[in-house]
DNA sequence: CATGAAGTGGGACAGTCGACCCAGTCGACC
DNA sequence: GGTCGACTGGGTCGACTGTCCCACTTCATG
């Protein structure tokens, strides 16, 4: 086997084990789970990672991280408020709908930081970080519609945060794009009348 | 030991079982941990249950039929359709709040139920249920507040689930009580404008 | 009181887990 | 070409898992 520096084989690792754990969910997501996943020996995964929890924890920030990057709300085009958080909600979807494994181990993630006090606060920073991102998306799409927040922009993001957890939960049990799709546009309805128009 | 009908022992290990998987998880629901927890011997286990995935199954089934009953909107007192959804909302969330653990176990266990074929139905017809229930309080709560729905029923049903779902995830996070009662307070009023008054 | 079924205890099984060890190999540099 | 450190493969460790087994006790029934 080829020799690889210890930092590509960490990220090689870390690539692995998020497709073990979007396939199989985290309980099967072995060390011996992760190298085979990734072709590699036993042996270098302890010398990339002094333990399992060490990557896990590495897993969970690279992800979080991407994850941002992918949710993030880009360019607000014209329309009304109501659309544009449609838009936003529908990009969301697609998102969801492309890779679904992926925001099942995303929740799984989540849900394994919360059960270890020293895990925790990735959990939280997570979410921080979904709840500023909505945040800033919203306070475009006002500027952009020209329309004001009633009710203060991080209670809306937050709604939003909520309401995003909440359809993804959802979908992953029933998937049924047409009710998702109903529902998204009910709620994009109803949120984009907290806010008044200028 | 005093001698204990199989039936009784079998609801003793599901009761001890829930226990441990709110305390510690499912990953560490081991057959040794739940029969701790019952105070009973390891035989008395496999005497009960076939398998593991028996009192899994069966735990699951439970846990909704009793989650049914908690969450269930009960009488809608009088008032117009945003207080009546919003004391449905605040209902709830004392519920979360008086068991935070229990809440986060029903998450796991829907979770886990999404990874096995076998397991799946389990988990749409948990959320079916509470679709159904959504939508026969929404229901007696326009009837109540003298308001019709503008968007179907099941939809707003939905979305309130969704919603519902994101806000336990969000708060068992962050336990941010103040902001999720904010949140609360905002879904409610943007769901309430999904009727129109008659 | 005998008897057989229901229930119990403790030990054992094979398999898997995370972690580790160490002899060996490779490649860059002197 | 030799040497040193980075890297690798394979084997092994003890702990823990679900499951099973079997001798034993208890109790309702005859």
């Amino acid at each position: 086997m080829t020799r690889i520096p210890a930092a590509e084989r960490r990220s090689a690792l870390i690539e692995a084990a998020l497709r073990v754990v979007s396939r199989h969910g985290i309980a099967q997501a072995t060390t011996r789970a992760i190298v085979a996943e990734a072709g590699m020996s036993l042996a270098s995964f302890h010398y990339a990672f002094d333990s399992r929890d060490e990557l896990i924890d590495e897993l969970i920030t690279t992800v979080v991280e991407r994850e941002q990057q992918a949710v993030i709300p880009d360019v607000v085009p014209g329309g009304d408020l109501r659309e544009i958080i449609e838009s936003g909600l529908h990009r969301y979807f697609e998102h969801l709908k492309a890779d679904p494994e992926h925001e099942q181990a995303m929740l799984e993630l989540t849900q394994y930081a919360l059960r270890s006090p020293e895990r925790h606060p990735l959990a939280v920073a997570q979410y921080a970080r979904y709840a500023a991102l909505a945040e800033q998306a919203l306070e475009a799409a006002a500027t952009s519609a020209d329309a004001t927040w009633r009710v203060p922009v991080a209670t809306v993001a937050r709604v939003l945060v909520a309401f995003t957890d909440g359809l993804t939960l959802t979908w992953l049990v029933d998937r049924d794009d047409d009710a998702a799709r109903a529902v998204a546009h009910a709620a994009a309805d109803a949120v984009s009348r907290m806010a008044d128009a200028r």
